[in-house]
DNA sequence: TCCCTTTCTTAATCTAGTTCAAGTTGGTAC
DNA sequence: GTACCAACTTGAACTAGATTAAGAAAGGGA
C-alpha cells in the first residue's frame, strides 16, 4: 500500500531522514477494509493507532440503552482508534467501522513504542497531534453547550463539506448529539429558507 | 516558589536528570494569584501554559450572548491554559481566574520551544499529558450525549470530591452544561431520596 | 453590627429536542 | 415485476432542561 501520504504528512510537522521514514513504513500494517466491516469492535483491545490512506471510518460508543453515539468521523490523512484502550490496553468501549471501502494503515502498540524510543522525533509528531486533537475536541465541547442543534449542523457542513455527501444522516444526527428524526425537521426547516 | 512537585510529577512520566529539571524549572514563572484574579484574559494571547502548584483556577468560555462556560478546573498537579492561543500565539477565546489563592508556575511559549528542542524528552512528557488529556475530553463528550444531567453531577461528585466543597455550584452547573436553578433541582432531589 | 452583594433555591411557564408510530423513498435481490 | 430492507421524513404527544422572576441564605467588608 502507498506510504508517500502518511509520510508526506509527517514530514508537514517533523522532516524525516531516509532511515527514519523505512523504519517508520516498515512497522506499519495496510489493511484494507470493506464497508461496513470493523477495524476495532468494543470489548476487544485496540489493535493499534489506526491512519486513514482513503475511505471513510467512524468511531462510536454503544451505551447501556444501546443507543450508539458517533465520536468521530476519519477520512483520508486522519488518525483514529481508541486511545484509551491503545494506552492502557484494556478492552475498548468504542467500535470503528469503515462507510466506505477503505484502506487503512495500523501502528500496533509495540511498534508504536519502540518508534518513539528510537526516534524521540516521533515523539514531537504525536505531541503535536494530539495538541491539535485536543483542541479540537475543547471546541466540541463549548459548542455543544453553548450552540442549538441548528447551528452545529451548520458548521458541520462547512467544516466537512465532503462527509455530508456519503454519509447517512443518522450517523450525522448522531454525533451532533441529536436523534435522527430531528435533523429531518432541521433540513426542513433549512430547506424552507 | 517549592518545583518539587511539578519535578516528581514529571518524573513519574519520564525520569529527569539533575540538568534537566535544573534547566526546566530556571524557565518556569513562579507567580501568586488572589482569589478572583485572572492569569489569562479572553481576548488576550496565552502568557504560557500554566501549572497549578497549590489552589484552583477555572477555565471558561464567553459566548456572543454573554453566558459563561467552565470548561475546565484546575487543581494542584493539573496544567491549564489555552492550548489553542498558546500553539498559535492568536488571542485566546479562553479566561482562566482562580477560585482560591493559588500559587502557579507558568511556561511561557518560547521557554517551552527551546525545552522541548533542547531535551526531547519533554516532548515524551507533553505527548502522554496530552494523550491523557484526549482521553477525558473524548470521554466527557460521549457523557454529554449519552447521560441526564443527574447521573453527569453525581458523576463529577465521584470524581472531584475535593472540588464540590469549595466551587460555588454555578461553576459546577456551568461545567456540566446546565442551568444552576436546575442544578438546585437535582440537588434537590437527590437529598429527597 | 448592619448593609450590600453574591450565591443558592423555588416555582411557574416555556421550548428545544425526544419518543413513538406511521409513512415515504430508493436500492437490490429474487 | 414485487418484495424487502435500510435510510429518511412527518406529525403528535411528551420531557428534560431553560427562562424568568422572586425570595432565602450566606458571606464579607466598614
Amino acid at each position: 500500500m502507498d506510504t508517500s501520504n502518511i509520510i508526506n504528512s509527517i514530514s508537514k510537522y517533523v522532516p524525516l531522514d531516509e532511515v527514519e521514514s523505512l523504519y517508520f513504513t516498515s512497522v506499519l500494517v495496510p489493511l484494507k477494509i470493506r464497508q461496513g466491516d470493523f477495524t476495532e469492535r468494543a470489548g476487544n483491545i485496540s489493535k493499534g493507532m489506526i491512519y486513514v490512506n482513503s475511505g471513510c471510518l467512524m468511531t462510536y460508543f454503544t451505551n447501556k440503552q444501546a443507543t450508539d453515539h458517533v465520536i468521530q468521523f476519519a477520512t483520508t490523512g486522519w488518525w483514529t482508534g481508541d486511545l484509551h484502550s491503545f494506552t492502557s490496553q484494556t478492552p475498548s468501549i468504542y467500535s470503528t467501522k469503515a462507510l466506505a471501502d477503505s484502506e487503512v494503515l495500523l501502528l500496533p502498540k509495540n511498534d508504536m513504542d519502540q518508534l518513539l524510543e528510537r526516534f524521540p522525533k516521533f515523539e514531537r509528531y504525536f505531541r503535536i497531534i494530539f495538541q491539535n486533537s485536543l483542541v479540537t475536541h475543547q471546541h466540541r465541547i463549548i459548542q455543544n453547550f453553548s450552540v442549538g442543534a441548528e447551528e452545529r449542523y451548520q458548521e458541520f457542513q462547512k467544516k466537512y463539506p465532503s462527509l455530508v455527501q456519503y454519509v447517512p444522516l443518522k450517523y450525522i444526527a448522531s454525533y451532533l448529539g441529536i436523534t435522527p428524526e430531528f435533523l429531518s425537521k432541521i433540513r426542513r426547516r433549512q430547506s424552507e429558507k
